[in-house]
DNA sequence: GATACTGTATTACGTAGATAGTACAGCAAG
DNA sequence: CTTGCTGTACTATCTACGTAATACAGTATC
C-alpha cells in the first residue's frame, strides 16, 4: 500500500524520526494523505525506509501529540480530521522558520542586503531551472 | 584588546566551535580583521565569551587547516596573508549553502515556487524593517 | 634561567540520536 | 478462541558530538 515517496537522508544532520514526521506533514498538507486515511503500520514503514521500527513509532508519536494523527488500537493510525490546515499552517512555520534563519545568519555574516538578496535569487534561478513543477 | 563584539548564541543547534569559526571568517572577510594581526589568544577569547579554552582552540585548529590563521608559538595566532579572498569566499559559500538547504526543505515540504518566493519576500522586509545597515 | 604567557595533545564526561530486543495490550479475522 | 496483525512501553547499547579538565611543549620577556 501507500506509495508514499519518502526518502530518508541519513547524512543530512537532521533526525530521521523529524524527517519522517515533516515528510507526513507535507504529504497531508499537500493533499496525498487525506483525513481518515490510514498510513502505513510503524513495522511496515520501517520495513520500506529500511529503519528502526522504534524511530517510525517516535515519529508518529510526535504527529500524535499534535493531534495530526489518531492511533485505532489493533488497527492502525489514521490522519485526524483537520489536519490538512493544521499541517498547512506547521509547514509554513517550519519553512520561515528556516528563511528567517538564513537571514540571521546573513546579517550576522555582515553580508549587505543587496548581497543576500542577489545570493538568493541566484539560487531560485538555478532551483527552478532544474525543472521542477 | 580586539572589541570584537562577538556573540555566541548557545540555545541555537550551532556548534559554539563553529560560531567562533564564522564569526572569524566574516570578520576577516569585511575587513575587521587583517592580515598579519593578531587575534586574541585561546584564553583571552574564552574568558570573553565565558566558554571553554578548548572550545575556542578547536574553532582556531579549524581555521588553520584551512590557511586562514597562522600559529606563531609562544606569541599567539594571526592572521594569514591572503586570508581576506579566501574568507569572502568561504562566507559566500556557507551563505549559499544554506538557502540552497532551505530551496529544498521548501521542496521537499511540495510548496510551489510562488509560495516560497512569498515567504522569503515576506521575511526579508521584516529583516531590513528592523532597521539594519 | 625563571616566569608567564602562548598553542597543543590527551583524556574524560555528558548528551542526543538511533537501534535493538523484548514484552504487553487491543482489535480483526479465521 | 486462536492467530496475526496493530500500537505502545521499557530498557539497554552503541556511536557521534560537543564540551570540559588537565597536563604538556614552545617562546617571549625580564
Amino acid at each position: 500500500m501507500s506509495e508514499l515517496f519518502f526518502e530518508i537522508n541519513a547524512s543530512n544532520g537532521v533526525p530521521v524520526y523529524e524527517q519522517v514526521a515533516r515528510q507526513i506533514v507535507s504529504a497531508v498538507a499537500s493533499g496525498g494523505l487525506e483525513s481518515g486515511q490510514m498510513i502505513p503500520s510503524v513495522r511496515e514503514m520501517a520495513k520500506e525506509l529500511a529503519i528502526n521500527p522504534n524511530t517510525v513509532a517516535r515519529a508518529y508519536r510526535q504527529l500524535q501529540d499534535e493531534a495530526i494523527l489518531e492511533t485505532v488500537r489493533g488497527s492502525g493510525i489514521a490522519v485526524s480530521a483537520g489536519a490538512k490546515q493544521k499541517c498547512r499552517t506547521k509547514r509554513s512555520k517550519i519553512i520561515r522558520g528556516r528563511i528567517a534563519d538564513v537571514m540571521e545568519e546573513a546579517r550576522q555574516s555582515q553580508l549587505t542586503d543587496d548581497e543576500i538578496m542577489k545570493m538568493i535569487q541566484a539560487e531560485f534561478k538555478k532551483k527552478t531551472k532544474r525543472g521542477e513543477r
